[in-house]
DNA sequence: TAATAGGGTTGCATTTTAAAACCAGATTCA
DNA sequence: TGAATCTGGTTTTAAAATGCAACCCTATTA
């Protein structure tokens, strides 16, 4: 049968895998961010196949993600660029390479060193943090009682929780 | 024709896809994170097919993300707990649901308000974020050249780019 | 002894996916 | 003018992945 979607799922994580939780998704924005804006170029960068990356293209655009601008050059052609949507997931995507990079290193490969182009130093992991800037872990928080968000027993008050 | 995996890719934002970047695991893993471990409670909180969650835990388990505890209760009962792997997907997780709550926001709930089980106080926006803790845009990093990372263009250096 | 719970596996129909071939408008080349 | 090329797709076909329901086995409870 066909996959399950998730658009009208109570849960935000949810819904947000739905725009960009597939293999190729993610990938494609990540890509943009580093420049990529023709079609060719994200077909040969990303090895994927044509009809995939048409449906994937038109489905971020659909959802705001990418925008596709008529740049008119050289006959046909089409630029595919972030909206503030699809910029907005660069934590996501670079939380995403840090995590790749820590436990699943490549050999033959240094991590990404991404660097602050005005000072040059090396940014920061990527963290969950508190007011006042300090990371947090998944044992650090809580939902309060009342939010909408717990419905699915969020907080830890199972008698096996903790 | 199958799936395209991503195992030996030279983009670890692909590896980590590779392992978390399907329809159903990273909602597995922050359900696990709510405080879920038992094959029946994911089951029936995802809704998903059972020999998909089954594949899924597997996969998880192999992939060291989660771990398969026979405790022994009530007869044959395991649970699947996170492991620190699983446990640092934590910032993916939650810049995911704030990037769900700030672009689709379900008209009848209140973004999710996870707060600092020490303080009470509402956690931060998951960022980027320089050497000094202040945030980074897509356009404020850069790959210095030599990196192996950048060798599919990571820096900014086409003609069109910027 | 039967019913039930936990944790799966198996079969089968429906979708998705990947690969490659094909298509159509615009442009450059001869 | 006409052929080749570039760009951005659509179509076709076969292999996987998915969802659903039914089944299986162990252990516990009624």
């Amino acid at each position: 049968m066909a996959r399950k979607r998730f658009d009208d799922s109570s849960c935000s994580v949810a819904r947000a895998l739905n725009e960009v939780g597939d293999w190729w998704s993610l990938l494609v924005v990540l890509h943009a961010m580093y420049g990529t804006r023709r079609f060719v170029d994200f077909q040969q960068e990303l090895g994927i196949a044509r009809n995939i990356l048409c449906d994937r293209l038109a489905r971020l655009v659909d959802n705001e993600v990418l925008k596709k601008v008529d740049v008119g050059e050289h006959g046909s052609r089409f630029e595919y660029r972030l909206t503030e949507k699809g910029r907005d997931l660069f934590p996501i995507v670079i939380a995403l390479r840090q995590w790749g990079d820590k436990w699943n290193p490549a050999p033959d490969q240094t991590p990404l060193d991404l660097r602050d182009r005005e000072t040059g130093r090396t940014i920061r992991q990527v963290e969950v943090q508190d007011a006042d800037g300090h990371p947090l872990t998944v044992r650090d928080v809580f939902v309060p009682e009342g939010n909408s968000a717990s419905e699915h027993k969020a907080s830890e008050s199972k008698k096996k929780a903790g």
